[in-house]
DNA sequence: CAATCTATGTCAGAATACTGACATGAGTCA
DNA sequence: TGACTCATGTCAGTATTCTGACATAGATTG
């Protein structure tokens, strides 16, 4: 049966896998970033907070959790470490509810950009020679593979960002 | 001007981002495989280790390490805890240099068997109705980042061709 | 042959993320 | 109003992965 090499009929091969590229792919990308992030003492976590908030002000650390695809718990860490360092505030209150709306500082932002001109040059290695038309359909090929993944799904529930 | 709800022109624009979207499609595929495989009791890494063996019998550590996508330190805790619940086997001594060959036990196939069928289910769900020219383009898409990430890192030049 | 380099396996500690749990606030409904 | 459900923030413990370090085996090089 499949106990030789080839276990290409009831498994997974992995050299024409999609999901193994995608790994792949994530996973090159993500090495990418914190070589380029490294040098600026960020990791790729406290990037992807710090750009969530400055292109979505006043998300909660629940919102932020899922934007950054971590459990909320771990964000709340994270939040900490980044308010105790002073790029982030939080209400000590809530205004509403529970949820705590977070804001990048001054510094925050003046670290934020350093480190977004370094994330834009990976993506742009990463996009390379791909024409317009390539972009589009990666990105159609790949919204699709999400939606099917979640069962249809939202990702992340923008709120009235103010 | 960045500073408020647009930041397309200095940063990452999350909404069109490959880079992002890409995150959050291994982020999706990782947690539909951790649900498929949850019922068995196996997750991610000690499936993809499997899987690997599977199909390339003899791997030592540090080509699991890097196929999985994680280091050979980790893969090596992963692997002591494989073989001591006789899934996996390693000789006593290394035939040849310090690599020791790693393979499957009948155990660990049979365990492997009933994952890889989740698992295939799960990439099927995927690729949905996907037809074989888009599961290439996606496929050759997908290759050309990994390309790109993986070459230069100081060298940003990336000969464009427009 | 000897020195050097590279790759590997492994141990130990640190960093990161996750699961479980609890209390709180808001909305729903009888 | 009161019970119920859901989402949130947070604490605590666990699990997984990573970084650093060391010794060893083979290849390379002079």
């Amino acid at each position: 049966m499949s106990q030789g090499e080839g276990a290409g009929a009831a498994g997974v091969d992995l050299e024409t896998s999609l999901g193994y590229l995608l790994k792949e792919a994530s996973s090159s990308l993500r090495a990418a970033m914190e070589a380029a992030l490294r040098p600026l003492g960020m990791t790729v976590t406290q990037y992807s907070c710090l750009e969530l908030l400055s292109q979505r002000p006043g998300l909660s650390n629940s919102e932020l959790a899922r934007g950054a695809f971590i459990t909320r718990q771990s964000m709340n860490v994270l939040l900490q470490a980044l308010e105790r360092d002073g790029l982030v505030t939080r209400p000590a209150a809530a205004p509403v509810g529970k949820a705590l709306p977070t804001r990048l500082t001054a510094r925050g932002r003046r670290t934020l950009d350093r480190a977004s001109g370094a994330v834009r040059a990976v993506e742009l290695r990463m996009l390379g020679e791909m024409t317009e038309a390539e972009r589009a359909a990666a990105f159609a090929l790949l919204q699709g593979m999400v939606v099917r993944l979640r069962g249809g799904e939202a990702t992340v529930s923008a709120p009235s960002a103010d």
